[in-house]
DNA sequence: ATACTTTATGCAATGGATTGCACAATATAA
DNA sequence: TTATATTGTGCAATCCATTGCATAAAGTAT
């Protein structure tokens, strides 16, 4: 039944006072040797550690920044979430991470405890659901640095951080072409999301660049998932259109189509050719190949948090990041 | 270049003090319905939201608990967060959500911080490496919940979640043994950690049981990934004993198994059993199925927060709790 | 030994919200 | 109308660490 530490404990226990300590134990230089060694000896004694919630009220600033994610357990997300640890925590930030769930109104509460908490900045993939914009504004109403990445909104102030996702359609679609295909379907998924349409915008403009017209009956929609990409798969070998080659905006569903395709006995790449988006790491559980974009989000979390770090250190500057990152294809 | 608004601003604004205006946040009796709807209409006007600081600082509490998992993209572990967020979430806990990557080190400073941010309770599954445990006391001796779930620490006055692992160890070998199998391999990782040790155990007893010599030669070891499971793979194969079944104790080296074998053209079931542990979700991906053990991380969640709860809700009861949760055969 | 630096420490306010106690304002009873 | 009960507010201390300013202690120069 301990109570916490607190500097005052360590001053009354050697006689003097928490000024003193806190001195001491910030190393500052109008402090004698003596007196630093005493209290530091006295502070390991007694097991003392900083309060930060006491340093947060009265420098106003935390050293935390909030990080919020659709869901944590998707390789892409995680994976950014490593790269903004890895540039965020030798630099003495802490980073909390959420997941909104694809839901606006838990993304919402997000925001609102990350306030509350009085973070120094937020990092966030909006949420697939998310129309509003309010809890984005009272970010920068607080003057905080706000950046998106990969999925971005509409902000006054924010920055971003994404993946070229036009460049990312065009060479796929150029990829398919240059495999001799012409008749390519498209697959898509949510077309509220900018990630979506700027891959089916690269696609549009690869496919007009090889002088292919563009065949609205060759678009599918299908949700982010295998069944969904079997579902799929079906409609497009049950269509009349003579298709031999299939882009899907997402690795999950160029894996149901594949498994689906297979179970028909059509051949890929030979019948049709397949790619997808992401290059989730299950490609390499596969015995079948994959080939897909690569949009190296550690890179992109990384990225994201040097964007928060430059703001933090000109924070009168409104300097707005906008950064694109290749992607790559892999085969 | 917005200061951010405080009940003192809501006060004077209003011509009030700052205690009237707290208790008409707080929805207090002695307020008069008059004042109490002046202040909210005030404190949304100027956008007005609670300093969690000012808060943790005079209550001595904060609502949040660290959670702290090995790597947050495994499927096992980001499970076991959505069903920590699933249970505290509604209770008013903020989850803070911290990765180890497996060291000793990071672990202790995740912790450190944790302590600093005087979180109300932790809930850890310990990394690998992590040998010392002066930062598991540290906790203790500052009268908070520490709860482990799945890898544990030997820590006086401290709870745990965990899987029978024992009892899975014994389902798998007796699902094999009941497919008529009697030369079992077994592939272990890391023996230091207990879930592996008890996973072996329940491997022992189980041929003992049903009256089958151990083998010390039938016995491998591997990393939990599938090159490593790919080579253990090669090995039995090489190995002179003639073994018609392999227990993997981990997912990740059943595929790395599995796939080798197919590339060996040996049948499976049918010349080599294979099972594994842990259910990985990559199992519905594959055309190939993975007998496994199901461990349910998500209720493993769930149960650890349960028992934060309840640790919370009787503070004095140095109550240890010490749960396991029953495994399943996945076929 | 006296005057003047330099160095080490203490004092007290600050940051934002809560809360026991005191008191003022209003309502009720006599 | 006066005495009493009821309600609504204000005052001030508290949680913990930091920091500008004042001052005491020690050191140096004359």
């Amino acid at each position: 039944m301990k109570k916490k530490t607190t500097i005052y404990d360590i001053a009354s226990k050697l006689d003097i006072t928490a000024a003193t300590v806190s001195r001491a134990l910030n190393d500052s230089e109008l402090i004698s040797k003596k007196t630093k060694k005493m209290v530091l000896e006295a502070a390991d004694e007694l097991s003392y550690f900083k309060n930060r919630h006491a340093l947060a009220l009265k420098s106003g600033r935390t050293n935390q920044v909030g990080l919020v994610v659709p869901f944590i357990n998707r390789h892409f997300f995680s994976n950014i979430i490593m790269g903004v640890e890895e540039e965020l925590y030798p630099k003495g930030y802490q980073v909390m991470i959420f997941q909104s769930n694809e839901s606006e109104r838990k993304e919402k509460d997000i925001i609102e405890a990350l306030l509350q908490n009085q973070v120094d900045g937020v990092l966030i993939s909006v949420s697939k659901t998310t129309r509003i914009k309010d809890h984005f504004n009272k970010i920068i109403d607080n003057n905080l640095p706000l950046i998106f990445f990969d999925r971005k909104a509409d902000i006054e102030n924010s920055s971003c951080v994404e993946t070229d996702d036009v460049l990312g359609g065009k060479i796929a679609t150029q990829h398919l072409i240059d495999q001799g295909c012409s008749q390519i379907a498209y697959v898509t998924v949510d077309l509220n999301l900018n990630i979506y349409t700027n891959r089916f915008k690269g696609y549009k403009e690869s496919l007009k660049y090889n002088g292919i017209d563009f065949r609205k009956e060759l678009v599918f929609q299908a949700n982010s998932d295998i069944a969904s990409g079997r579902k799929v798969a079906r409609q497009i070998l049950s269509s009349d259109a003579n298709i031999d080659a299939i882009f899907c905006s997402s690795d999950y569903i160029a894996l149901g189509v594949m498994q689906e395709l297979k179970e028909q006995n059509v051949s890929i790449p030979d019948d049709v050719a397949v790619v997808g988006f992401s290059n989730e790491p299950f490609t390499e559980l596969l015995d079948l190949t994959l080939t897909s974009i690569e949009q190296s989000p550690y890179e992109m979390g990384k990225s994201a948090a040097r964007v928060f770090l430059d703001q933090m250190n000109s924070k009168n500057a409104n300097i707005e990041h906008a950064i694109k990152l290749k992607p790559r294809l892999c085969i």
